[in-house]
DNA sequence: TTTGCACAATTGTTTAAACAACTATTAATT
DNA sequence: AATTAATAGTTGTTTAAACAATTGTGCAAA
């Protein structure tokens, strides 16, 4: 029998640890000029790495619905970070572009975001790291 | 350096799974009648263990803000799982006390969270949960 | 071809969460 | 005793997220 109450797994499951680690972030950013949020951010970090990509692409890589993913793109698009770029091919795909400032913004977000999470996972070992992912790794596929 | 993108920390950090874990919570209950959300339900966990608390002590164990905390209790009480009962010391606090309805609903409640954990965790090793639970409290102390 | 189905994205609406400001009560300080 | 500070809880407001329903486009079968 599983133990669920008083322990890290409850963190988990009544989100505690995301809810800190957004407060964290929020933070950071706010105090570094940064005027993102955590989604827009995670948003951003996925185009930083593919370019030009669906907005449904976006939604199956931060697991947001596509009413969700409208609004923020229309966020990102109106603090001139992205835009939308319809497809010549498929009038119905909209292309998500980054512009010049975002993609200026990545060095600085990133150098951040490096930042917190070395703070975030001080102390902890290579081994509780492995173990650790492949725990998460179970739980989302469970999850599915 | 540490890898974040692309692999299940990031998925922690941008809530995928306490989303996730959310999602099925929210479905499993509904599924078995029981009308409360997540959220409600860690309020009520945290009641069935010691009742007749603050409303201050459940934002603590809870991690939530008061206003948040106002308006959960507010719904716990439409729902008569809890009254707010003045304490005679003090008159700015409110005990929160569980209804026998709120009492009631414990077995039930409990039952399908293991349920709902079993099959979370499945697959998933002695070890690599123990290990991976001093993971996740490293990163709530650091967050702190 | 046209009818129906699938898909991408948007809009509308409800519900929750976060931050700030406020009220009421108690404790501390002078 | 009077004033100030601190604590518990509430209310107001903004912002985000989830679900349902809708629009527009493309594809496939009758």
């Amino acid at each position: 029998m599983i133990q669920l109450q008083d322990d890290e797994l409850f963190d988990i499951l009544v989100g505690k640890i995301s809810a800190a680690i957004n407060r964290t972030f929020l933070r950071a950013f706010a105090a570094d000029g940064i005027e993102i949020t955590t989604e827009q951010w995670s948003v951003l970090a996925c185009l930083w790495k593919k370019d030009k990509v669906t907005q449904q692409t976006l939604c199956s890589l931060t697991a947001k619905d596509k009413p969700s993913m409208t609004r923020l793109i229309d966020k990102l698009e109106n603090r001139n970070l992205v835009t939308r770029v319809s497809d010549h091919n498929d009038r119905r795909i909209n292309l998500i572009h980054l512009t010049d400032s975002g993609i200026a913004l990545q060095q600085r977000a990133t150098d951040l975001v490096q930042k917190i999470a070395t703070k975030t996972l001080n102390n902890i070992t290579e081994n509780e790291l492995e173990i650790g992912r492949i725990m998460l790794k179970k739980i989302m596929i469970n999850l599915n």
